[in-house]
DNA sequence: ACCTGAACACCGTTCAAGT
DNA sequence: ACCTGAACACCGTTCAAGT
C-alpha cells in the first residue's frame, strides 16, 4: 500500500507534454516565481537532468507554457464576422485562457515566442485584413489589445492588487468597459488617411 | 592609482537610497533575470548580508523600486485639465517614466504596493473625481489605461519582440493611436446610466 | 548602529556514466 | 535513446561575530 518515494512513475512516459502539464501544476501551485525545474522533476519522479534530454532548458519550457496558452486562445476565439468582432473575441478568449493558470500574464511577459515571429503575426493579422484594416493597422491594432488584455489580466492575477482593487471595482465589468472603449475607439480608415476618403475603387 | 579591489568605496554611505541606485544600474546592465542582491552589493563594494540592514529582502527591494517608478511618472504627469486629458498624461508619463530603465515593466508587475492600496488609490482617483468622474469609474478607468500602459511597455521591452515588430508597426504611434482609442472611448456618464442626462445641475 | 565571514538551502546547468 | 549521480556556479537568507 506504500505507494511514495518509489520510481513507479505510474505508467507515465516522460516527454514534453508530461512535462509541460506537470510544470503547469507547479505554477498554479507555487506561482511564477516558485516555478523551478527540480519541483517539476519532482512532481514527475524524475531527477532534474532527466528534463533535459526533452527541453533545451528552463527558458525553453517557459517558451512552450506561453506558447501552449497563446494556442489555447487562438483555438476558441474566431467565428465572429468583421475586424472589430474579432479584437472583442480575442480580447475575451485569450483574457479567459490566462485565468486558467496563476501567473499566466507575467509567464508570457517573461516569455519569448517559439515560432517564427513573421508566422505569428501574419495568423493573427490575416483575418483582420480580411475584415477591411491594412496589415500595418492590423498589426498595429493588435498589439493595442493584446497589450491591454494582458497588461489587465497581470494586474487581476496580482495578489495584493487582487485583494485590495476586488472590493473597489468589479473585475469583469472593468475589463469589459475598457475593452469597449479600445476598440470601439480604433477608426477603420486610419485618422492620417482620412483626407483620400474620395475615390477609392469599389470592393 | 589601483583603486579597484578596496573597500575604499568612494566616500558613499550605505543606505536605502544607494542600493536603489545600484539597483537601478544592475537592472539596466543585466536586465530583470539577471538582477541580484549579489551583483548590487558588488556594486557598492560590500558584502552581501550588508544589505538586509537597510532592505528587508530582495522582494522589498523590487517593491521599492517599482515605488520609485510609479513616484516619478506621478511627479511630471499633472498640468492637464479634464479627466481624459488627465488619463492621458498618465499614461504618457508612465510610459516615458518606465522606458528609462529596461525591464521596469516586468519589475513593476513583480512588485507589491509599498504604500497602503487605499492611499494610492485615493491619490490617483482623486484629481479624476474632480473632473467629473464617479470614485469607481475613476478606479476602473484608471486600472484601464494603466493596464494597457504596462502592458504595453511590457512588450516594447521585450527584447524578441522588439526586434520583429519595430520594423512593422512604428511603437511611439501605436502606442499614441491605442491610447487615444481607449480613453477616447470611455463614457463620461457610464453607459448603464446614459438615460438621466436630462437634468444635470450646470458647472 | 552597521558590516563581515561563514554557513545553509535552493537553484539552473553540465557531463560522465549507466541501461 | 533516455535517464541517473555527482558536481559546479550562482542565488537568497540567516546569524554569530566583529567594530
Amino acid at each position: 500500500m506504500r505507494q511514495e518515494s518509489k520510481p513507479l512513475r505510474e505508467g507515465s512516459k516522460l516527454d514534453r507534454g508530461s512535462i509541460l502539464a506537470a510544470a503547469f501544476e507547479v505554477l498554479d501551485a507555487e506561482g511564477f516565481d516558485g516555478l523551478s525545474l527540480r519541483l517539476v522533476a519532482e512532481r514527475l519522479r524524475v531527477q532534474t537532468p532527466a528534463l533535459y534530454w526533452h527541453v533545451e532548458n528552463k527558458a525553453s519550457l517557459i517558451n512552450l507554457m506561453a506558447a501552449t496558452i497563446s494556442e489555447m486562445a487562438n483555438r476558441d476565439k474566431d467565428r465572429a464576422r468583421g475586424w472589430r468582432n474579432k479584437l472583442l473575441a480575442l480580447s475575451r478568449a485569450l483574457r479567459r485562457t490566462m485565468l486558467l493558470h496563476r501567473d499566466s500574464a507575467r509567464l508570457s511577459l517573461a516569455a519569448s515566442p517559439v515560432e517564427d515571429p513573421r508566422v505569428i503575426a501574419e495568423r493573427i493579422a490575416a483575418p483582420l485584413v480580411e475584415g477591411g484594416l491594412s496589415h500595418r493597422q492590423a498589426l498595429s491594432y493588435c498589439a493595442s489589445v493584446i497589450a491591454y488584455t494582458v497588461g489587465w489580466v497581470a494586474y487581476e492575477q496580482s495578489q495584493p492588487m487582487h485583494k485590495f482593487l476586488a472590493q473597489m471595482i468589479d473585475f469583469p465589468e472593468s475589463f469589459e468597459t475598457g475593452l469597449r472603449a479600445l476598440v470601439g475607439g480604433l477608426t477603420n480608415p486610419p485618422a492620417v488617411a482620412a483626407r483620400n476618403v474620395k475615390s477609392s475603387p469599389g470592393p
